[in-house]
RNA sequence: GCCUUGGUGGUGGAAUGGUAGACACGAGGGACUUAAAAUCCCUUGGGCAGCAAUGCCUGUACGGGUUCGAGUCCCGCCCAAGGCACCA
């Protein structure tokens, strides 16, 4: 039998689909193991062979778990809410349900194509009703929670309201935004529409009005990590800053318990580090300073991190669209900040980002210095952010550059307070040398004075130690019609949350998917979309509503009553190892663990973490091929003799090129304006350019996995994307490799087949081949749970180079039990040959025996003085000069040793020796 | 500017501080074959010497350091990729 990949791959997808062998149930007698994939958003394109490559990874850890014992639950789905849907939706009229559905079973063909053992009978979509369901439920208990500072957890908002009826305002430590004081007889008069306004500063789901990231083009907000360099991630359209009321998620009440959960986690260090600086904790200090605008005296607190250096405050400035601008305004500086504010608002991002021109106008005001008794101009400027902090800062030129770039901009005074700071060039921001011009903290180290300074303004009373994160809540309304609708209907513009039974609300079908014409929301397009007579919330959640949770579906997929039952979720827990790209280091792997620590601190789940593990894999980038057409000629020479000429370089399709050589019919039939074209050759061959480049349509390098798949088969493609390089780093797509490892299958079926002759024996192995297979066991071991998944297909070649000509039984079964992770329909066909009735998948890992694979050592003498210090075993079949170089080596340790007395020898054979001495 | 990760042959990449370049591709040579495909064998970092077996020198971006010994650890520097970007 020949190596029939093609009719082996579709007979064991067909069995493992039949047998529903991947099928993953609650079984206490066994330890879990969770392997999730970052679900795929399923675009019209397609998988080409950069997609699987994660996949494949979770599939060989998935299979091997499996075989080590665990109960696995290795699951698969769909990310399925998103914009292309939605946009070709407004360009055909076709619903996005239609075109996404086709979408999703074209990935599904493809995927089973591969060989992935998923339990399909867990397969969710975000836009499934029963499952938006569950993330609409999630909704309006966030809705219903709000987070206590002191308790370090969300509670049910009855609770809140209970305290406030209690004790008003003040008897709460909670997370909020400027929430209005109040005692508990004030509370108790409030309206019905008062208290929900209240209330709305403290629900973790919450409406409230904030500068948002608009997109005109796209007419929707967007969240901050949907936004890179001022523009939409999706599309690349231009983004402003508005001020707009929306549904937000209070993600800043967690910032703290997100950046300590991560030490915890076993994420790669720059993922981690990613996070750190999203979520951006900063120690500092709140100040108070009194402000006068001719008028009125206002308290102005503003945040600072280096409270020491109040003594050099010679400004201050404010936000452009912070609330403070509007009190300090001076009657006589109105038009002129009129003017200002109006030149920012026209700003795009992007221009204000790139811009980077300094630009300002002063209030009028004056501000005094807490410390000093000084009065400081108040300035305005877009370098101050509304959104962190308070919106209001003092300047200190001296001690801080963009302070001081401001300052000279306009003239304003600069006054060093560090000694020996020399700021007549740039300003001295470094945290090191000692105070001066600094009253009490004359002399001190920054570093002592820093503390110094919280500690006196604590003291009295104008200021407190205050921790800041950059984080921000969440934008969660997004105005589009391929999303979750909000189970939320207003009366009396109060919003109220729809009763857990009306769940779920279904979208509603529009004929038109575009916005209306004044501007609202496609919902608003939609007839009767109303509850009780009242009318429905028109936007709809964001992308990363659907995706915040699904993992914890996919343990209870069926559940009608929980989104995870208790069961389950005590079973399952929480996801052991998650594969997926590194771009959803800010959105989606934060609003996770947000949303997990919001259903676990009100006992929905039991873990506090959603995801133990993590793996980044890299992309696959792309590798095109050029041919050089001599200018104004149809005609083409090849790479090497390009040079000779002036030509153009054109994209060619990959699929017409082969090891870099061009296939010249295939070529003029490709497109109609070649089939004249001639050619200058070189050794009789057209040799063409490459490059690499992102995988993409109009470069003509995109890879099928399925074309893959018809040549060589799924296990070559499978072996050959893991055999590439490390799971975690980027790396060109070169189909020129993949004959190395499809022969080293050939390699392992002729060790079972000569033609059709079954080869297998029940001889004994020898000691060289059972050593062999056990450095195989020891090798694949190792190196799966270090991800380091190419070094076991070197390992295996050699181990199949080893074991060449042996077709022992002995050998033979725990090879193909070690394969078949990695080629898993073949692994199961030479398994049955074998004469097996059960999948592979549930055989027994082999046991690895060390003494199989004890090195044959010599003992080498390493002396000092013609004395023999200590020996070193070195493998007996290492070479002489190695040895040599070894002992050498050595014996210097030993000079160095002298007469010490020596403590320990660490040897390894053949490898290391380390010495510890007394 | 700041943070993170990396820099090894023609290529993808191996190497717990211990013989750098495993494994594979490509390339060159050979065997089998009428021929091709398939399969198998040999050579392949660079340089030098030798008829040859082989030997010697050099080599992991660059400059230093620690060590008996550094691709690996430390300091500096350059470059690349990714992330952040007025966060006070």
């Amino acid at each position: 039998m020949e190596y029939d990949f093609l009719r082996i791959e579709k007979k064991w997808q067909d069995y493992w689909a039949g047998h529903k062998t991947f099928k993953a149930g609650i079984d206490p007698s066994r330890p879990k193991y969770y392997v999730l994939d970052m679900f795929p958003y399923p675009s019209g394109a397609g998988l080409h062979v950069g997609h699987p490559l994660g996949y494949i990874a979770s599939d060989i850890y998935s299979r091997y778990k499996r075989l080590k014992g665990f109960n696995v639950l290795h699951p698969m789905g769909y990310d399925a809410f998103g914009l292309p849907a939605e946009q070709y939706a407004i360009q055909t009229g076709m619903h996005p349900e239609v075109t996404t559905g086709r979408n999703v079973a074209r990935y599904r063909e493809q995927l089973d194509r591969i060989g992935f053992s998923y339990d399909w009978d867990r397969e969710v979509r975000t836009c499934d009703p029963e499952f938006y369901k569950w993330t609409q439920w999630a909704f309006l208990k966030m809705f219903g929670s709000w987070y206590d500072n002191a308790a370090g957890k969300a509670r049910p908002i009855e609770e809140l309201v209970g305290a406030f009826e209690q004790g008003g305002s003040s008897s709460v430590d909670a997370a909020s935004d400027d929430a209005p004081q109040f005692t508990a007889a004030e509370w108790k008069d409030f309206s019905e529409k008062e208290k929900s306004d209240i209330l709305m500063h403290y629900r973790i789901a919450y409406r409230g009005e904030t500068a948002v990231n608009w997109c005109p083009r796209l007419c929707t907000v967007l969240a901050n990590d949907e936004v890179k360099e001022g523009v939409s991630i999706r599309g690349g359209y231009p983004v402003v800053q508005k001020k707009m009321t929306q549904w937000q998620l209070r993600v800043s009440a967690y910032a703290g318990r997100l950046l300590d959960g991560l030490d915890g986690l076993d994420w790669s260090d720059s993922l981690k580090e990613m996070q750190r600086n999203w979520i951006g904790r900063s120690y500092g200090a709140e100040i108070v300073f009194k402000a006068y605008n001719g008028d009125r005296e206002y308290d102005m607190t503003i945040f600072t991190t280096r409270p020491d250096t109040v003594f050099g405050v010679t400004f201050m400035v404010l936000a452009p669209d912070s609330d403070w601008v509007d009190k300090l305004t001076s009657a006589g500086c109105r038009a002129d900040v009129d003017a200002y504010l109006e030149s920012v608002r026209k700003k795009t991002e992007r221009e204000r980002i790139s811009g980077k021109a300094v630009t300002g106008v002063f209030s009028g005001s004056y501000a005094v210095n807490p410390l000093t008794g000084d009065k400081v101009p108040v300035w305005i400027s877009e370098y101050v952010l509304s959104g962190y902090g308070t919106g209001a800062i003092m300047a200190v030129p001296a001690h801080d550059s963009r302070d001081y770039a401001f300052a000279r901009k306009f003239g304003l005074p600069v006054v060093p307070i560090i000694e020996g700071a020399d700021v007549s060039e740039e300003s001295f921001d470094a945290k090191e040398g000692k105070m001066t011009n600094s009253g009490f903290l004359d002399g001190l180290d920054v570093r002592d004075a820093i503390p110094a300074a919280v500690e006196y303004v604590e003291k009295n009373g104008i200021g407190r130690r205050k921790v800041n994160y950059r984080l921000r809540d969440a934008i969660f309304s997004r105005q589009r019609y391929w999303g979750e609708p909000f189970p939320v209907y207003y009366r009396d513009g109060v919003p109220y949350p729809l009763p857990f039974g009306e769940l779920p609300l279904r979208l509603p079908e529009i004929d038109e998917y575009k916005p209306t014409e004044s501007g609202e929301p496609p919902l608003a397009r939609a007839k009767d979309w109303e509850y009780e007579g009242c009318p429905l919330e028109t936007a709809t959640m964001p992308g990363f509503a659907g995706s915040s949770a699904y993992y914890l579906r996919y343990m209870d997929p069926h559940n009608g009553e929980a989104l995870v039952g208790r069961e389950a979720d005590g079973y399952w827990r929480n996801v052991d190892l998650y594969i997926g790209g590194a771009e959803h280091a800010t959105g989606h792997l934060i609003y996770s663990r947000f949303w997990n620590k919001f259903l676990y601190d009100l006992g929905y789940v039991c873990e506090d973490e959603p995801f133990r593990r993590l793996l980044n894999q890299g992309m696959i980038q792309g590798r095109s091929n050029f041919v050089y057409r001599i200018k104004d000629t149809n005609r083409f020479v090849s790479f090497g003799l390009k040079d000779g000429y002036d030509t153009t370089e054109i994209h060619v399709d990959i699929n017409l090129v082969r090891n870099d050589r061009l296939d010249i019919e295939a070529f003029r039939a490709w497109r109609p304006e070649y089939a004249s074209a001639e050619f200058e050759l070189e050794n009789g061959e057209y040799v063409c350019g490459h490059a690499i480049e992102k995988m993409s349509k109009s470069m003509y390098n995109v890879v099928n996995p399925d074309s893959i798949c018809d040549t060589y088969g799924a296990d070559t493609l499978r072996l050959y994307e893991m055999f590439l390089g490390p799971v975690e780093q980027s790396k060109p797509w070169d189909t020129k490799g993949i004959d190395g490892v499809h022969r080293f299958l050939k390699k392992v079926w002729r060790m079972f087949w000569d033609g059709d002759e079954f080869l297998v024996n029940d001889e004994k192995a020898t000691p060289d081949e059972l050593k062999s297979l056990h450095k195989l066991i020891a090798k694949e071991q190792e190196d799966i749970e270090n991800f380091s998944f190419n070094t076991t297909v070197s390992a295996f070649m050699i181990a199949v180079g080893e074991l060449a000509g042996c077709s022992k039984r002995e050998i033979l079964e725990p090879l193909t039990i070690l394969l078949s992770p990695f080629a898993p329909h073949m692994a199961e066909e030479l398994w049955e040959a074998l004469g097996h009735r059960e999948s592979i998948a549930y055989t027994e890992y082999p046991e690895y025996d060390p003494a199989y694979t004890a090195e044959d050592n010599c003992t080498y003498p390493v002396s000092f003085n013609g004395k023999t210090r200590f020996t070193v075993e070195l493998p007996k079949s290492m070479d002489p000069a190695g040895v040599e170089a070894h002992v050498r080596g050595l014996e210097q340790t030993a000079r160095y040793v002298g007469d010490k007395n020596i403590a320990k020898v660490i040897v390894i054979p053949g490898r290391i020796v380390n010495i510890v001495i007394k």
